[in-house]
This record gives C-alpha cells, sequence and structure tokens, in this order.
DNA sequence: CCTTGCGTTGACGCTAACGTAAAGGGAATA
DNA sequence: TATTCCCTTTACGTTAGCGTCAACGCAAGG
C-alpha cells in the first residue's frame, strides 16, 4: 500500500496529453482506434496513464522517422509481450532485424541530406550577402542556432 | 567541341531508371507533373540525362528521410538555382535552417529508436533460443543482412 | 498487315492519417 | 435554469503519392 504512491499512477487527460505533445485529441483517438493506444475509462472519458503517455512518445516517435502507424503498433507490441505465440515472434524477428537496416540505411541518407543541405545553405547565404546583405541573419535566428546546438548534445532530455 | 565527350553524354529511357531505382513509369511522370524533375524529349518520348539522374537519386534520398515531395523540389530549386528573386531567396534560407534542425532531430529519434529495436530483437531472441531454438536466423538470413548491408548506398527501401 | 513492345496522355481509384462538422452527454459556473 | 466547457461517437471530407485502367502512337519483326 506504501509502495503504491510512488509516482506513475498519475493519469492525463485527452487534453493534457494534447498539449504537451502538440497533436490533436483526434489524431490520439484514431492511434486508439489502430490499436495503437488503450487508454482506461472513467464513465465515457479517456483516462491515460503514464504507461500511454509512454506509448505515446513511442509513438511519435516512430512517426517523426517515418515509420507508418501499422509498424509502429507492432513494435510497440513486441514491447508489451513476452507471452503470444512463438511462431509469430520468431516471424516477428525478422522483420524488425529487417526493419534496422532499413533504418540504418535512413540515418546515412539524412547524414547525407543534413550536410548537403548545409552546404546549399552557406552557398545561397554567400551569394545573398553580395547582393542583399540586409537580408542575412540577424541576432534573433542565431540565438535559434545556439539554441538547437546546446540542446542537441548537452542536454539529452529534449523531446519537443 | 572536344570536351563534350566526356561521359555525361548518356541517357537514359524511362525503364531504364526505373529498373535501376526499382520506381514505376507512373512515379517518374507524377514527379514531373510536380515538377520536380523536366527530362528532355524525344518526339513525345522522354529523355533523361545524367542530371535528370542525378535529380532522381536526391529525390529518393530525399523520400528516404521523409521529406515530402513538394520540400524536395523546394530543395532541387536551390541547388540550380543562382538566379531568381532574391527575396524568396533569404525566406528559402530560414525553411532550409528549420528543416535542418529538424533533421537532425530526426536523426536522433533514428538513434533512439534503433538501438532500441536492438534490444527488443536481443531480448525476442534470447526468449526464443529457450522455446524454440530451431526456429532462430540461420545461413539464409545472415545472407540477406549480408546483402542488405552492402547494398547499403545503392539500394532504396520504401515500405510497401 | 498484324502483333508485340515500349512509349504517351488523361482520368479515376485507393490507402494513410488525420481534419472537420454534426449531434449529443455530463458537470460546473453564471 | 441556461450557458459554457470538455468530453464522447459517427460520419463524411481532404491531401499526398502514387496504382491502375483506357485509349492511342510508333517502330520492329514475323
Amino acid at each position: 500500500m506504501l509502495a503504491e504512491l510512488r509516482r506513475p499512477e498519475r493519469t492525463f487527460t485527452i487534453r493534457q496529453l494534447c498539449q504537451e505533445f502538440k497533436v490533436t485529441p483526434r489524431a490520439l483517438r484514431f492511434y486508439e482506434d489502430k490499436g495503437l493506444l488503450a487508454p482506461s475509462r472513467d464513465g465515457m472519458n479517456r483516462v491515460y496513464s503514464y504507461k500511454d503517455r509512454a506509448r505515446l512518445q513511442l509513438i511519435l516517435r516512430g512517426k517523426r522517422v517515418g515509420l507508418p502507424l501499422a509498424e509502429i503498433r507492432d513494435i510497440l507490441e513486441l514491447y508489451g509481450a513476452e507471452d503470444g505465440p512463438v511462431m509469430q515472434s520468431a516471424h516477428s524477428l525478422k522483420r524488425f532485424r529487417q526493419r534496422i537496416s532499413e533504418m540504418e540505411q535512413q540515418r546515412e541518407d539524412i547524414d547525407q541530406a543534413i550536410s548537403e543541405l548545409k552546404t546549399a545553405c552557406e552557398r545561397l547565404e554567400k551569394q545573398l550577402a553580395e547582393v542583399r546583405p540586409d537580408l542575412l541573419p540577424r541576432a534573433e535566428d542565431y540565438d535559434q542556432m545556439l539554441r538547437a546546438r546546446l540542446d542537441g548534445h548537452t542536454y539529452p532530455l529534449s523531446a519537443k
């Protein structure tokens, strides 16, 4: 009984999660409809637990790297199922390994794209500096650049 | 006149590019329709140059990292335009910088996802080893892994 | 001449991932 | 009591990115 006041006892309304993660209620209900979330209910209303919140984080991360919801759902199931028919697990294993190598490829693509976009931006900036120096990025923008850079590898928390 | 026989004189039919990059003619025409490609013509027929091929590579890479075609088109225009209205370039510059930091975020997400998927796979594999060792990956699968790794930067992946 | 094969341009179809009302329940507040 | 929120479900609308015919042109081969 004492152990239960840990912390993860907190729950969330749909609005709270939506504001925190910048998504719409429609999206959350949609994910639920597709089997990615399964919040409990208080009467009619949805009640999201800490675990649900964690799942939502995973869902959104999956989305950012371009996974379709169906894939994300499969991955989430993998996390929550030590059980289940083993044959299916064996099959999942293959697919996940494949996913991994795909994502490694994707990582390379991103690195490439980033560096190319960077050099292209520099070129554009130089050209702009010659013709219209007044249009160049100012303090405001550098501020944003710095924040991005610092958040990058100093604060592993980020997630916004 | 002598300089013109460099190499990039080679051209490609729509089929050739499609086979090389594992896309359909429909896709190429679609990209053209959306302003991402502009091959020359031999009568009615499309003739793709080396530059067109290069653009296609960029398009596909963009797709793999999750960029919408419209974004990719803008980026491609950035590469080919020293000219154009400067004001627009100034605006583009901001957007591209933003894109860059988005993609850096995306890179982190992918790294996270990869390592999580890897540990999940290992867990699953161990569990499988105890119950059904006969279902574990065999030579065949390693073969496929190797191929994936080697082909890595030659072939796209898609998710169909 | 006719088929085979690769090319073309519409035009309609389809899936994913939501957006956007429409219509209503239940609680708190004016 | 009436208004105001926040929640619910059902259902149709929308956008991106092609897939899939349909109908036709042209060139080579049998």
